[in-house]
Parts: structure tokens; C-alpha cells; sequence
DNA sequence: ATTATCTATAGATCTATAGATAATGC
DNA sequence: ATTATCTATAGATCTATAGATAATGC
């Protein structure tokens, strides 16, 4: 029942792709290997000549979530440039969908406690997911690289947050009224750190003109 | 080996006592009745003559999470008055302390995401913890309701965002950088809100005056 | 007589491995 | 000849239960 270098590797894809849900989802301890290969249409004992252990799994699948969401937020800044690209990573982060579906959100609110759990490579790529994240929300603002830093972090820790509080919150208006309160917050994060930046360039003009 | 309803009264709450801690600590797939009858220095076959599930013990251990958290924030506005529980209770939230010892600490950063994969009593317990927790911050600040309440809101994301992220990373840089911004933040919001409310109080009294 | 705890274990589930099978790739 | 997958299972672990034991409480 071997099959050619193409197909394993489709399948070795698919593994990866299913995991990567699935840790959203359910979290790394819910997460468990029969599952998982079902859902890849395979069985469970092929699992590891794919990978050496559920920990190395982990670690990949993680480096994957990070690797296709901020992909995707490089892309939008290409497409329509740095402001808009990070809008439009707020309104996602605080959409109804985002909260429905966190196996395919931010791995943050899904599964941030969890990693905090363990030691070794999950950890690492997770910690360096969250600083190429930071990174990328930091181009959104302007101004001088330590404001702009403060506002990344201040602004992710509260889409954090605010997903983490209404995904657990059952009562439909507590729900409702955390994420309709984060995102009149992040608005005006977003829409006074652009005002901050057309009063600096303005000043500026004043004093060279 | 049978025991007085006293001892067993006392071996009842030292469980729901490790309870508490551990879900924090491992959060709630990894809470077991072994280890947690262990920590409690009984064996596991007991368990069951003091809840009827593990289900049942996780969604009493987590009402007594919230009864106490809220309970020593109550003492404190008793103590202190409502501002300065406040600034007390956000610079706890932000110690290292909470951040190295989460089984004392916040549930929302320890286990939330975990609660939010789960239905039943654990969840609506839960909501209703966030709920009083709420309304506790809210006392802190001043004004209409409704602004309060955003205020509230927005500032307990920022807290639980920051300590899920917090924990998560490993570099010491990344991971200082956050809770450091963090604290900046969350004293600026105190501040402004103090300062509106002095200005409304001032404005009040000449309108009167 | 009742019952809280203990030891032991059932039954389910989880990660990981062993051996058989059949297709690939040299 | 090599090897990716399958079936089967080892060994550990988890929730929950059964039966024995000894102390409580009527």
C-alpha cells in the first residue's frame, strides 16, 4: 500500500493543514493523533513516518498557523498598503466569523494558554509568531518605532482579550457587548494614531515652511 | 476508614481548594482526579462520594475561582475605596507574580479559551463570573453607566490580553516589552478617566455655581 | 446500620510500535 | 529492495465503579 513521493507528501500537507485546525479548535491536549489522521483520511498508524512524535507535529503545525496569517496580512499590505491591511486585520479579528470559527482565526485566543503549558519547540515558534505578528501591526501605525511598538502591543492585547472573553461568555448581550465595546476601541486606536500622524506631518511642513 | 462529617466537610473543600489551582495551572483536559485527590492527600477511589462528576467539580471549583477573586476585590473597595481597588487590582493583573503563578490568579488568562470549548454548567458559571467581575471594575470609574461599563470592558481586555501573551512568549525581551506597555496603558486609562470625570465634576459646579 | 475511604479494576482512550501488505523506485 | 500504509496491539493514563474495611452516628 506505498504510495509515490507526491501523494505522501500531498498527505504529509494535509496532516499539517488538518492539525492546524484542529489545535485551534480544541486546543493541543484535545488535539489527539486518531482524530486527526481520520480526518486526513488516513489511519492512525501511518502517523509516524510522517512525524517523530505529537510534539513535532505541534511545533509545525503552529509554525504554519503564523506563517499563513501573517502571509496574509503581507499580502493585503501589498494589495491596498499598510492602514488599510491592519483595518481589515481588526474587523476580521473581531468579526462573528473569527469567533465561530477559531480554527481558522488567530492562534492567540485559541490556544495562547496552552502553549504557555509547555516547554520546547511549540513554545518557541509560538513566541516567534507573536513577534512577526507584532511586527506586521507595528507597519499599520506611524511614527516613531517605539510609538509604534507600544500601539501594536497595545492594540493586539485587546483583540486578544476581547476574543478570549466573548468566546468563553455564553449570554448573548455580554457577548455582543464585548466585541461591539473592542471594536469602537480599536477604531479609535486606529483612527487617533492617524490623526497623531497627520498633526506630526503637518507641524513638520510648518517648521520647514 | 470512614470519617466525621467534619473531616469530610474539610477534605471537601481542600479538593475543590486544588481545584481551583490546578485547572489554573494545567487548565481543565489537564486537571486529573489522581493527581488532584493526590494534592488533596486522599486516593482517587473517594472521589465520588464527594462530587458526582469531574464535569460537576470542574464547574464548582470554577464558581469558587470567581467567588474569591471578586471577594477580595470587594474587601479591597471596602478598605481602600473603588479607584484605588482598582489601580490595586491592575497592578496585580500585571505582576510577575500572576504571571508566574497562574493557579492564583485570573481565569479568564489561564483557562478561558478552554472553558469556551465546553457546554454546561462550567460555561454559564463562568459567564457569570466575567459578569460580576465586570461590574466590579465598573465601580472604579466614574460617569454614566454605559461609558463606565465600556471603560470596564476595554481595560479587562487590555489585561487579559496582554498576560495570555505574556505567558505565551519565551523571549524575556518580547515578554517584558508586552507587560511593560501593558502597564503603560492600563495607568493612562485610569488616568483619563479620573481626569474626565474631575472635568465633568468642575464644569458641573460652574454651571451651578 | 451507615458510610467515607481504600485497593483494585473495568472500560475507554491516547501515544507509540510491530508486523504484514502492496505499491514505488532504483 | 525499499517503504507508506494498514491492522493490531502494547503500555500508559483517564474517568468511573465495585467490594472490602473500619470508623461514625443513630
Amino acid at each position: 500500500m506505498r504510495v509515490s513521493r507526491d501523494v505522501m507528501a500531498k498527505r504529509h500537507d494535509q496532516i499539517l493543514s488538518q492539525t492546524s485546525k484542529m489545535l485551534r479548535r480544541r486546543g493541543i491536549l484535545g488535539t489527539n493523533l486518531a482524530d486527526l489522521m481520520s480526518a486526513a483520511g488516513l489511519t492512525h498508524g501511518g502517523f509516524y513516518k510522517h512525524f517523530d512524535s505529537k510534539d513535532v507535529l505541534v511545533a509545525e503545525a503552529t509554525a504554519r498557523i503564523f506563517d499563513e496569517i501573517n502571509q496574509r496580512f503581507e499580502a493585503r499590505i501589498e494589495a491596498d498598503g499598510v492602514e488599510s491591511a491592519l483595518r481589515a486585520y481588526v474587523t476580521d479579528y473581531l468579526s462573528t466569523a473569527h469567533i465561530e470559527n477559531p480554527e481558522l482565526g488567530c492562534p492567540l485566543s485559541s490556544f495562547g494558554p496552552d502553549v504557555s503549558r509547555v516547554e520546547g519547540p511549540v513554545r518557541s515558534v509560538f513566541t516567534d509568531g507573536i513577534s512577526r505578528t507584532l511586527d506586521l501591526v507595528m507597519l499599520g501605525f506611524s511614527g516613531p518605532p517605539a510609538l509604534r511598538r507600544e500601539r501594536a502591543i497595545d492594540l493586539l492585547s485587546a483583540l486578544v482579550g476581547a476574543v478570549s472573553m466573548a468566546r468563553a461568555v455564553q449570554d448573548e448581550a455580554i457577548h455582543n457587548d464585548i466585541l461591539d465595546t473592542a471594536r469602537r476601541r480599536a477604531n479609535r486606536t486606529i483612527e487617533d494614531a492617524a490623526i497623531d500622524a497627520a498633526n506630526v506631518a503637518s507641524n513638520h511642513h510648518m517648521h520647514i515652511g
